[in-house]
DNA sequence: ATCACGACCTGGAGGC
DNA sequence: TGCCTCCAGGTCGTGA
C-alpha cells in the first residue's frame, strides 16, 4: 500500500487488535469510536468519501482499500479514495486524550444544545454565523450540507457576524441544527456522490434538502432564488430574502 | 489568540 | 475519444 495512504496507525497498533471481539459503536461528532473486549478502540473519520464496511473475505478489495481486519470469514475493511478520512487505534478510557477528539465540543444529537453556552461562544467570535456553526470545538457533528440547512431553517444569513447573534436566535439555530440532523438520521443520510450506509445504501435526504445545492431554485418558504456564495472556501446556500442579515 | 485561506487527494461532470 | 478545468460531504497548517 505504499506510502499513499489515509491516514492510518502503524502496524504494531493494528497488531493490538487481533484476536479482540468489537463490543459496541459510539459517535461523537463525525468520530466513530468502535470499542473491544480489550483495552483498545477503534477512532474511525470517514472525511469526504470514507466507507467502513463488513465484506466477505473472498470479495474482491477495491481500490483504496487502506484498512482490512479479519472478522472469520468476512472482513471489516476502511475504503477511502480521497484519503481525508482517519482510521486509528486508542487506549480504551483515553479517547479524550486523542489529539483529534480532545478538541470536540459537546456533539449535536448528544444532548439538549447549550444555548446559554452556545450565545456566549457567539458573543466572544468575529467570525460568520455558517463558520460557527461549522466550528467542530463549539458543537461536533454538523458539516456543510447541514450547516446552509439549519441556517435557512433558523431563518437566519450565514454571513451574519456571531456577536450579533441575539438569544431567540440562539435558541432557533440550536433547534434547527437538532431538527436537521435528525430528519438527515430518518432519512438514511445525503448522498450527493459518494455517501452509503454500514450496509452500502445511498441515503435519500437529498431529495428533501431546502437549500443546500438548490441555487437558483425557489426558496421552500418565500420562494425567492435560492443563492450560492462561498465562505471560507465552503459552498454555502442561502434565501436572502427570509434568511435576515 | 483568532481568522481565512490554501493544501491535502481522487474522481466525476461538463466544455471543447 | 481525450484532454482540460472545475467541483466535492473535511480537517489541518500557515501566515496575517
Amino acid at each position: 500500500m505504499g506510502l499513499h495512504m489515509a491516514r492510518t496507525p502503524p502496524r504494531a497498533a493494528l497488531r493490538k487488535l487481533v484476536g479482540a471481539q468489537i463490543t459496541r459503536v459510539r459517535r461523537h461528532g463525525k468520530y466513530l469510536l468502535l470499542d473491544t473486549d480489550r483495552e483498545v478502540a477503534i477512532l474511525v473519520h470517514l472525511g469526504m468519501t470514507g466507507r467502513l464496511r463488513i465484506h466477505r473475505a473472498a470479495d474482491p478489495r477495491v481500490a483504496h482499500t487502506h484498512v482490512v481486519l479479519g472478522l472469520g470469514d468476512r472482513e471489516l475493511r476502511f475504503i477511502d479514495a480521497r484519503r481525508f478520512g482517519q482510521f486509528d487505534v486508542v487506549a480504551r478510557g483515553k479517547e479524550r486524550d486523542h489529539p483529534a477528539l480532545a478538541v470536540l465540543g459537546p456533539d449535536a444529537l448528544d444532548q439538549a444544545i447549550d444555548v446559554p453556552a452556545l450565545l456566549a461562544t457567539a458573543k466572544d467570535k468575529r467570525t460568520t454565523l455558517k463558520a460557527l456553526v461549522l466550528d467542530q470545538r463549539v458543537i461536533a457533528g454538523v458539516g456543510n450540507i447541514y450547516a446552509s440547512e439549519a441556517l435557512w431553517r433558523a431563518r437566519l444569513r450565514p454571513t451574519q457576524r456571531t456577536h450579533k447573534l441575539t438569544a431567540p436566535a440562539a435558541q432557533r439555530l440550536a433547534a434547527a441544527i437538532r431538527e436537521v440532523l435528525e430528519r438527515a438520521l430518518d432519512n438514511g443520510g445525503t448522498t450527493l456522490s459518494d455517501f452509503v450506509d454500514a450496509d452500502g445504501a445511498a441515503g435519500e435526504n437529498a431529495d428533501y434538502l431546502w437549500v443546500y445545492g438548490r441555487a437558483g431554485r425557489p426558496c421552500p418558504r418565500c420562494k425567492t432564488e435560492i443563492r450560492r456564495s462561498v465562505l471560507q472556501g465552503r459552498a454555502t446556500y442561502f434565501c436572502p430574502t427570509c434568511q435576515t442579515p
